[in-house]
DNA sequence: GTCTATATCCCGATAGAC
DNA sequence: GTCTATCGGGATATAGAC
C-alpha cells in the first residue's frame, strides 16, 4: 500500500521537524536567558526531553545549533521587517521594528547580542544563511535610515552605522530587563519607555 | 635592627598589594574583552606571570576574583560620581559620569554590564562591599535624576528607575563598540555619539 | 607565598547496542 | 534515530615541596 507508506514517511519527517524546531526554540530560549557560553547542550536537550546524543544527531556542535536559534530569529526579523507597511514614514518603520524586537526580547526569545569577541560571533559569521539574512536585514534598515536622514527625522550628526548599531543594541536593551525583573511595570509600558529612551532621549523635549 | 625590619615587611607588603593589583587588573581587562564565563583563571595568571595556585593565595575562587575587580570599577565610580562640580546643573552631572564610563568603556577598563541571570551577577550581590558601593552609586545618581526631572530637563514621562537602569546600560553601549570595532572613527567622536543617543535619542530635535 | 604536579569535576562530543 | 555509557579536554581548585 504505497498511499500508506507515504502518509507514514510524511508523518515520520514532521515527527523530526517538529522535534529539530523544538531544540532549536530551546536553545534560543537558553541563549536569552542565560547566554551562549553559560547555555549547556544538556540542558537543552533535558528540555526538549531527549538524550544528548540524540541531539548530536541532528546539529553537528554546539555552535551550529546557536547559529540554528539565531537564524530563526533573523528570519523572523527579515519578515517583520518586509511586513511593514511600505507607505509609512521611514522613522515609523525603524520604530515599528526596534518595537517587534523589544516585545520579543521582554517575553524571552531574542537572545542578547554577541560581544565583540564572543564565540558566538564567530559561530554566527561563519554560517552563510546567518551572514545573508544579517546583511539583507542592515540593507533594508539601512535604507530606511537614509530616508528618515534625508527627510531630516534623525538626527544629522549620527552616521548611518551608528544608527543602525544603535538599533541593534537597542533591539536587546538591558534597561528594559532589569525595569522587568522589578516585576512593577507592564511590558507594554516597558517598551514605550524603552523606546521612548532610543528615538526620543532622556532629555525633555 | 627593628627599623630594617620594618622596612623589609613594609616592601613585602607593598609587593603584596602591587600583586593584587596586578591580578586585579588583569581580571578586569579580560572580563571587559571576554566576559566573566569566557574569561579562565589560567589566563588572569599567566598575564600577571604568576601560577595559578599563587593566584588561588589571594582569592579564594574566580567569583571572588571576579568581584574584587568589579569592586574596583565601582569605587573608581564613586570617586567619579563625587568629584562631578557641586554647581553644575543635574542633567550636566549625569552627562559627566555617562561619558567617563564611555570613555572607560572603549578604553577596555569597563566590564560588560552582567546579564540578569549571570553567574556574575549573583557573586556581585553576594559581596557586600560591591552592594554597598552599587547602592551608593544608585542613590547619589538617582538624587541627580530627581533634580534634573523637578527642573524639567528629563522626559517626564520615564520613571527614575528607568533613566537609572538606561544609564547603567549606556555605560557599555554595544554600539560604541561595535563602531570602535570598524576602526574608521576616533574615541572622542564614538563618545560624543553615544551620549547623543543616549540623551537626545536619534531622532532630529 | 610561590612553584610543580595533580585531583576533581563538568562539558562537549562520540561509540555502539538497539 | 534514540538511547546508555564513556572518552577526552579543559576548567576550577588543591597538595605538598621549597
Amino acid at each position: 500500500m504505497p498511499s500508506s507508506d507515504v502518509v507514514r514517511i510524511s508523518f515520520k519527517e514532521r515527527m523530526l521537524q517538529a522535534r529539530e524546531e523544538a531544540i532549536v526554540s530551546a536553545a534560543g530560549r537558553l541563549m536569552a536567558e542565560k547566554g551562549f557560553e553559560a547555555m549547556t547542550v544538556d540542558e537543552v536537550a533535558a528540555q526538549v526531553g531527549i538524550a544528548k546524543a540524540s541531539l548530536y544527531k541532528h546539529f553537528p556542535g554546539k555552535e551550529d545549533l546557536a547559529a540554528a536559534a539565531m537564524l530563526r530569529v533573523l528570519r523572523r526579523a527579515q519578515a517583520v521587517v518586509q511586513a511593514v507597511p511600505a507607505d509609512a514614514a521611514p522613522l515609523d518603520k525603524l520604530r515599528a521594528v526596534a518595537r517587534w524586537a523589544l516585545e520579543a526580547h521582554l517575553a524571552g526569545d531574542m537572545p542578547t547580542l554577541p560581544g565583540p569577541n564572543s564565540a558566538l560571533r564567530t559561530a554566527l559569521v561563519r554560517d552563510k544563511a546567518c551572514r545573508e539574512s544579517l546583511t539583507d536585514i542592515g540593507e533594508r534598515l539601512g535604507a530606511w535610515i537614509d530616508a528618515a536622514g534625508k527627510s531630516g527625522a534623525l538626527d544629522p550628526a549620527l552616521p548611518r552605522a551608528a544608527v543602525l548599531y544603535t538599533l541593534y543594541a537597542r533591539a536587546c536593551d538591558p534597561a528594559a530587563g532589569f525595569l522587568k525583573a522589578e516585576g512593577r511595570y507592564s511590558d507594554a509600558q516597558i517598551i514605550e519607555w524603552a523606546l521612548g529612551a532610543c528615538f526620543d532621549g532622556l532629555r525633555a523635549r
